[in-house]
DNA sequence: ACCACTAAATGAACGGCATTCATTTATTAG
DNA sequence: CTAATAAATGAATGCCGTTCATTTAGTGGT
């Protein structure tokens, strides 16, 4: 269980210890044994393996590597988390409380989804290797994940959307979510035929005239597209409020 | 050099090409060298890679096992594909030909989307770690899947789709895909609250409610909602047939 | 017919990875 | 005070993808 990696409530956390890496100097060795302050904790493991992340990307983000960040053992981790899987759920639980829910209550229906899903895909359009991870995920492991499926679903049924139909709503937006985000990361010649240009005439045609007329990157065109089908469609699902 | 020091000496000059581990018995080594007849090509990686992946599922597709299953050494592989992403393509390839478009031509634009839809969704969810490999994937490298874009093409574009609008749709729609492909996975409680479930009330009334009414499994009603979404959202950009 | 080159196999390595275990030391509960 | 537990080290394990030297077989040029 995550127990709460929630900054707000903690500060800091980190902080705590001097013993971060403070000194450029030597690092210099800890003794065996436990220590009179705890070195490591949730919190800070999940700020270490962002840190990380961001610096050398997921490739990056090895048990060891964190270990060496946190100037730790790489066994010592295994007193705080039970794989690396459970690095992960850390940190896509600290993104999650990233995703902007803010326009739901305020703003009308189609705009907080609206604002949600860009959100939520910018977010981990940049941690694509989590995306197997959550799909997976018991939201009871994750708090803060919980907590914007809390305000969506509200947002949802103060719109007045039909209490049985929510979460496939919520579902069917993420899963485009997610995929969507993959899409981000592609390269842009994804779409270039080469050789088998000839065989594939209607394919060709439709990216070349795809090509000359895009506003901003291409993921964001299709994303576009979907969402906003996404919302009408799904919006016809809302009941006249009572 | 001379054949002075024949090694063959001890054995009984084992006739040439019997190799072929036809002898249900024990696998004999084959000896270094290159063999008269490949033992290896790309379909035979492939149709190995599959039973691999259908018997002992993705963690069990290690380039050991796999030469293991083609009766070869592991660095033989290095032979034929430069890296074991290569081989992830070969699969990913021969899957997308699996898809069915059939529907292209025949019938109506909303029902062959419609077929098309569940068809990738369902080859896929059976194969979600390729997931990542096909977001990156240039077609270039994968006829087949090439071969499936120029069908969906012609087929947006004699239902009357604006040229340039055509690839961000087929986009939109895959992405929808594939996320949802991971939903199939996803456990059956994976919703279930658990001890948070008095802070999220909206959200676990919304769970409780969907409980009750599934026809079949939930992913496919999310599934099913988010897609006819798409159909009609998408099917608006459509033109007059000239 | 020779010879250089390339292709396709073996088998022995390599470094990196996540993880486990015995051990040490400190804190906490009874 | 003492037993149990928690949190660190450090050594070791096994697997994994990949590389390299070597062996053998086919191929193309003169």
């Amino acid at each position: 269980m995550l127990e709460t990696t929630d900054e707000r409530a903690g500060m800091p956390a980190v902080s705590a210890t001097q013993g971060r890496n403070a000194g450029s100097a030597g690092t210099q060795r800890r003794r065996a044994g436990r220590p009179s302050a705890a070195v490591l904790d949730k919190a800070g493991i999940t700020t270490a393996a962002l840190e990380l992340i961001n610096r050398k990307g997921y490739d990056g983000l090895t048990m060891a590597a964190l270990a060496k960040e946190l100037d730790v053992a790489p066994s010592a981790l295994y007193n705080h988390v039970a794989a690396k899987r459970d690095v992960l759920l850390l940190v896509e639980d600290h993104l999650t409380s990233l995703v902007d829910v803010s326009g739901f209550g305020p703003a009308p229906w189609e705009e907080a989804v609206r604002g949600w899903a860009w959100s939520y895909r910018n977010v981990f359009a940049e941690h694509t290797p989590l995306i197997p991870v959550i799909a997976v995920l018991p939201v009871t492991d994750a708090p803060q994940t919980l907590a914007m499926y809390e305000t969506v679903s509200k947002g949802f049924l103060d719109a007045g959307f039909p209490q049985e139909r929510i979460v496939s709503s919520i579902v069917a937006l993420e899963s485009f979510i997610f995929g969507s985000a993959y899409d981000v990361t592609a390269p842009a010649d994804i779409f270039e035929s080469g050789s088998m240009a000839e065989a594939t005439p209607h394919f060709t045609a439709a990216v070349r005239s795809a090509e000359g007329q895009v506003d901003g990157p291409p993921a964001d065109a299709a994303f576009s597209l979907g969402l906003e089908a996404l919302i009408a469609g799904l919006g016809a699902l809302r009941e006249q409020r009572g």
